[in-house]
RNA sequence: GUGGUCGUAGCUCAGUUGGUUAGAGCGAUAGAUUGUGGAUCUAUAGGUCGUGGGUUCAAGCCCCAUCUUCCACCCCA
């Protein structure tokens, strides 16, 4: 049979066991910050119905949905309809419905969402959880983006209080200190943005403003200005947004320049309020990152409804590594309306790159097996196979070379594997009933018994 | 979805204006050394040059397509 090429397909990856290591460092970190906060863990599926997904991310989003081919013949039953459409795109919807029922989570927030009214007579309100599984995207992989990404979420669902919004920050802060990552926590609210389009006569033009205003860092106050021609916003309106462009620096002045501009909207001066609120709390509890109130930041899916916020790695040259924000209504198209959330979600991947890339992992994470025993033949391994036991069960990492090749390869395999003890059982050891113990650092070995070896190694 | 980029041994890479049998370093395996690893020396194995087509007397090199890598845009973790 002709041997085929392994590989995996785009924009997925492979773990080394030291790569494990490492994101499981992270993974561990985050999971016991969430549990120390007071959050549960829960778990769904990697599939789910499409119709549970779709619609849910905006249009960019429904393309991005890895789809699932029905099992057996998917063909059977394709309705003739598919011809009756004229153009291309809407053959391939209606194509895509009846061979395609399941897709790939894109996220971990609509399917909490879908678990929560699913469960809603089960759980505890308001309910605090946490989710840290992969998700798929069918994006382009580039720097920081791939096609299976893990995300670390925490949210809470059926609180309206702004204490959820100062604890997300507090356990960003918390899992960014430990990681030893210097970050910048940035906050928004919709609110001030809609308020912002609202006094500047654009109301209709929320999403227009905030896609162009987000681009400000990046690309500067004109190419925002071009922008907001192109998206058609009148001279007026961008004449009248130029001061708020303009803001910068203390989050005080911030707030006296906004009062005034939302004179005349009531959800400008909500959306303040909230922020006052929010900020204010934070300044309290001395976090160890900064912090910022900024209007720019205009990130998340279209289902934010109050607090955004994004956490980029200051240190290092990558997208946001954390981010989430208030969804007022996400239960609601599941049939439970009026349930109000907030929740964030950390990239475990652009965490991990992020972190090698300034060489943040501490080196003592390697987890290395402690003590090697030799393999010298059948009635050694019989003998050494108790001694094995007994070290393991006092909770040091060992293990028996399974065969018994010449010492020189055994010694490599402990050399490669960074194993820190050799023990040497022979006939004269086995004699003896002591142990030799070889330290492979420096090389020396003694004679000892199996007592004083376990101090040693533990 | 748009634009660009990469692909030669397990890994990192050479490979001249297209020219005979595609090389190096590292790694692997074996030995020098039958109860002692890292160093050294010697030898050996390892390739349908991403894949498929085309141009040519002749293609790793030129052309087309396709897959993959990486990057930017859109959007996002």
């Amino acid at each position: 049979m002709a041997s085929q090429k392994p590989s995996i397909p785009k924009g997925t990856r492979d773990f080394s066991p030291l790569e494990m290591v490492r994101r499981n460092y992270i993974f561990d970190i985050i999971r016991s910050i969430f549990k120390v906060f007071g959050y549960q863990p829960i778990e769904t599926p990697a599939m789910e119905n499409l119709t549970t997904l779709m619609g849910k991310y905006g249009e960019e989003g429904d393309k991005l949905l890895f789809k699932i081919l029905n099992s057996g013949n998917y063909l059977d039953g394709l309705p003739e309809s598919a011809s009756r459409f004229p153009d291309p795109a809407s053959r391939l919807t209606d194509l895509t419905k009846h061979i395609a029922e399941k897709g790939l989570r894109y996220d971990l927030t609509v399917p909490f969402a879908r678990f929560v009214v699913q469960h809603q007579n089960e759980l505890i309100f308001p309910f605090k959880r946490y989710q840290v599984q992969p998700v798929w995207r069918a994006d382009r992989p580039q720097k920081g983006r791939y096609r299976e990404f893990f995300q670390c979420d925490v949210d809470v669902i059926g609180s309206n209080s702004l204490l959820n919004e100062v604890e997300l920050a507090q356990i960003a802060d918390a899992i960014f200190s430990k990681l030893d990552i210097n970050v910048l926590i940035r906050l928004n609210n919709r609110k001030v943005l809609a308020g912002i389009a609202e006094a500047i006569g654009a109301p209709d033009k929320l999403t227009d403003i905030t896609v162009a205003m987000d681009k400000l860092d990046k690309t500067g106050m004109d190419k925002v200005t071009d922008e907001l021609v192109e998206r058609g916003l009148t001279y007026e309106s961008i004449e009248k947004l130029q001061p708020v462009l303009a803001l910068e620096g203390k989050i005080k002045m911030k707030f006296e320049t906004l009062t005034g501009f939302f004179r005349d909207s009531e959800t400008g001066l909500k959306g303040l309020e909230e922020m006052r609120t929010i900020l204010e709390h934070l300044k309290d509890l001395n976090l160890k990152n900064k912090f910022d109130f900024d209007i720019t930041l205009a990130r998340g899916l279209s289902y934010y409804t109050g607090t955004i916020i994004e956490v980029k790695a200051l240190d290092a040259a990558m997208g946001s590594i954390c981010g989430g924000g208030r969804y007022d209504d996400l239960t609601g198209i599941f049939g439970l309306p009026g349930m109000s959330g907030v929740g964030i979600s950390f990239g475990a991947d652009r965490i991990y790159d992020v972190m090698n890339e300034l060489n943040l992992f501490p080196e003592t994470i390697q987890a290395a097996t402690r003590a090697l025993f030799v393999n010298f033949g059948k009635e050694e391994e019989k003998y050494c196979l108790k001694l094995l036991a007994s070290l393991r069960s006092a909770g040091i990492p060992s293990e028996l070379y399974p065969e018994n090749a010449k010492l020189k390869k055994q010694m490599e395999y402990a050399n490669r594997k960074n194993i820190s003890f050799v023990i040497l059982i022979g006939k004269d050891e086995m004699e003896s009933g002591k142990i030799t113990l070889k330290d492979m650092r420096s090389g020396e070995q003694k004679l000892c018994t199996l007592d004083e070896a376990k101090i040693l190694l533990s």
